[in-house]
DNA sequence: ATCGTAAAGTGCAGTAACTGCAAAACGCGG
DNA sequence: CCGCGTTTTGCAGTTACTGCACTTTACGAT
């Protein structure tokens, strides 16, 4: 090999590692399902031992479905607080955008919707993830309920009950966490591929590059369209 | 131990083994945390091998967290989808129901609660496994919503869209468990709240015969106030 | 360019969850 | 009491994951 060692500086060079362990991750579990794909194997496919790899990410799960932990974006979070169109769009929008952005690549993206397909165990792990930040998005929420609450009540004098606006932004968090849930569920492909290791169709490869960006967006508008005819008629 | 040999019949005896090894799991667990206590220490204490244990359980998680998948009853799922009136609160209290079924022995049910105070991950398995059953709770939605809708419109005329309904249910349904979510989380007596007020000694032993049960209820209405309230005003 | 140091990578040994297999123990009907 | 099917068990093996000690590497200071 010609080339000397990489002149990186440290940092870039972790994170490339990890991405590649994670692109290699995924690839594998594609192929062989992943109870069938050991860490080893992961480990040999992106050159590292596998102490290394649990030097990198916790636990196999991890490296699978992505080792980042969403957070919220703080201009966008200013700004869903201060706005006043409807809250549950923008809620779950704000939600949404959060799971794309740790999925910069939409390769990648694409590839682990594909996974969740078929390990419907590791969608779970992934909302759970989501779940981690419910309550920095129900502060946010609350935030938004109260100075709504403010703005219509005046600054003299109706008593807004403060802890009951924190109930409410809490218990709305979960529901849309819910609806979370729903989306996702639509961006998955199609649940009825056979996930046959060794299989005779090609590798996945060409699959991809269909148009996966405005199926996501559709299928946001779609649900939202329908939540909100939901709630107009209980 | 000179017993006699248990007149029970076989089916009897598994279901009594397993109701042990349950109670004797979240006993050690309530002890000494989830990670701390080894499937071998729950099976001395159940007298039982290991191999017996996962001929019972699947998983370790499986034993703490309860075995049986939980079900929904025929003649509730009957009445609930001729019912009419507030269909978010008949839902709710319907998944509810089914989760309390399953933990039939009032003890255990709030030693698990209590456990999935002290182990977060453990409380997201069991809702996982409340999910599993998202297809039937969908199905019974869907079943209600389309007969309230046939009922509304008449038999002539107005094109109910039955896909729209069956996405409508589903989401429903997602946004529900968020709320149960929401409902469980209230159940858990959380940081070191004891129970009872006045009860100061909080050795984790005693604690438990206090009336949890109206506690349950109450934090169950609360939520479906506040859920009426915050669907009102978006 | 070289060197010292701290961080990153690695090997190794160990723990614990879980599985398959075959033998042993047991319950049940005859 | 006896055969027979089910349950339980021991045992060996796989795999995820951890702690520890050691080597390698990157980077700043000289």
């Amino acid at each position: 090999m010609p080339e000397t060692t990489t002149p990186t500086t440290r940092e870039s060079k972790h994170q490339a590692t990890a991405l590649r362990v994670e692109r290699n991750a995924v690839r594998l579990v594609l192929q062989h399902g992943f109870d069938n794909v050991t860490v080893d194997m992961i480990c040999e496919a992106s050159e590292i031992s596998q102490r290394t790899f649990f030097n990198y990410f916790k636990t196999k799960d991890a490296a699978v479905i992505g080792a980042e932990p969403p957070h919220v974006d703080e201009a966008q979070a200013r700004q869903f607080i201060s706005s006043d169109s409807d809250l549950l769009a923008e809620l779950l929008t704000l939600m949404t955008t959060m799971a794309a952005n740790l999925n910069f690549d939409e390769k990648l993206l694409t590839d682990r919707i594909m996974v969740f397909g078929q390990n419907p165990e590791l969608m779970h792990r992934q909302m759970e993830r989501m779940g981690r930040i419910t309550t920095e998005v129900t502060e946010l929420v609350y935030l938004r309920l109260k100075r709504a609450a403010g703005a219509t009540s005046g600054p003299t004098g109706s008593p807004v009950n403060e802890p009951d606006l924190r109930d409410q932004a809490e218990l709305l968090t979960h529901a849309i966490m819910g609806v979370l849930r729903f989306v996702a569920m639509r961006w998955i492909p199609t649940p009825d591929m056979p996930p046959v290791p060794g299989a005779s169709t090609s590798d996945g490869v060409s699959a991809t590059d269909a148009d996966p960006a405005p199926s996501r967006e559709q299928s946001l508008e779609h649900a939202l369209s329908l939540l909100r005819r939901t709630l107009r008629t209980p």
